[in-house]
DNA sequence: CGTGTGATTGACGCCTGTCAACGTCTGTGG
DNA sequence: CCACAGACGTTGACAGGCGTCAATCACACG
């Protein structure tokens, strides 16, 4: 097998990623492709990999840390539209439909990020119609997140959203031993994922802090009682 | 040539849609496969095709007419994601995702509609990886414009998501010699478009009106001033 | 210790949802 | 031909959710 002079931190063939991405459609010689072609490299916190409008010629797999995708808006007001983790692969819709960049990818947490240039990607999609397949799985199940979404915004109240919100953070990233949400967002970041004022973000936390349904330890939120936040998510 | 005995409106080797539509990447034999394979159904006004939440086999082309796409929210209150018209192709995201249908399909104009088993789809999808390909970069796009409607109905008003609506919708569907919407929309679904009350639809639409950007016959809307809703629409 | 970022709180008011009443139009049935 | 029901459109009143502005506090960092 083939190996790369360069840095490599993470060696396709057994990058514990492909249990859980897109990429355990490959086989063997194609992950031995895939490893030599792509590039691995660290993201410190708050760079930027690519930006809202550039064109981008390859996609990248996360292998660790949490990227934070957002598109701006009016005034350079941020909407956040997801959070990349462990496993996950961006940049790949620009990349298929030949379009820019609809949004910025900003690193919340140090990452380990492998790049896989554009024509890799195409090729692996070309030769083996089971990752393409997949692929497809992929595109068609963040389209499915972003329509629920789309109904969400346009009908439920900020609260409901914001007890939403916690609940989908909670899902994604996880509680720590102590219940706290694995991932610490500003009270900005909050509002710019539900498309709210900071203020509001704070007066409502504050709001689901009196009720006793999480605690707050900066910004640290500790979630205490889920059913009641998804009786408010849900508007039930 | 094949024929089926069954009911068919179009035969999918001439079909005007495949200029428009992915399966331009069929070969000659593999139009002809879904050609025998399809069933090809009139669907009249107010008819629904499939229902939010039922487990669908296949997919739908549009040859023509017109089909409202959308969720059924809190309280039974609709909102719409998208219509669907010629050439479009609906259901494929739940079939390919192995998902519930997230959407209701309800014709809104009489509609030639045909049937493309699931089975069929996948074996095409399997077989011509260039038509993998497209299907993955139409639901990129997709993606992409579900993406940028988040933003804007977080972050715009109700009257600026109105005024990009109508011109979404002069987009999509055009105008006619008279500068008229080419589809007709009681004020209920503008408002489940945008997420919004009817009463507020009904004010801002009678604004728009005053200002001489429309002008309302009934459920007609003429475009008059298109600068002026962008301007509007984009927040300028 | 000054600077900057983020969190918090209060005041204020507008946008927009809700409720209610009424008008308009169309189709149906007697 | 008329009465009636039902769907849709319109208008007004009203309240409250939430955005905006401003001031202050907390905390980290060079």
């Amino acid at each position: 097998m083939k190996k790369k002079s360069q840095t490599t931190f993470a060696s396709c063939d057994d990058c514990v990623i492909n249990s859980i991405s897109v990429f355990n459609k490959l086989t063997i010689d194609e992950l031995n492709i895939l490893n030599y072609e792509k590039t691995c490299q660290i993201f410190k916190k708050g760079t930027i990999i690519y930006n809202e409008g550039s064109r981008i010629s390859g996609c990248y797999c996360i292998h660790n840390g949490i990227i934070k995708l957002y598109k701006t808006g009016f005034e350079g007001r941020e909407h956040i539209i997801r959070f990349a983790k462990k496993g996950d692969i961006i940049g790949y819709r620009s990349l298929l439909s030949n379009d820019f960049a609809c949004h910025t990818a900003k690193v919340l947490e140090d990452a380990l990020v492998c790049y896989i240039p554009g024509e890799t990607l195409f090729r692996l999609l070309e030769n083996n119609s089971k990752f393409a397949l997949e692929m497809l799985k992929l595109s068609c199940i963040e389209l499915g997140e972003a329509n629920t979404f789309i109904t969400d915004i346009a009908q439920k109240t900020v609260r409901e959203r914001l007890a939403e919100v916690l609940l989908i953070l909670k899902d994604t990233f996880g509680l720590d031993e102590e219940q706290n949400l694995q991932i610490t967002l500003t009270r900005e970041e909050l509002g710019n994922i539900i498309g709210t004022a900071t203020e509001s973000v704070i007066r409502l936390l504050g709001e689901f802090k009196d009720n006793r349904w999480i605690e707050i330890n900066g910004r640290k939120i500790k979630i205490i009682d889920i059913k009641s936040l998804q009786k408010i998510a849900n508007k039930k």
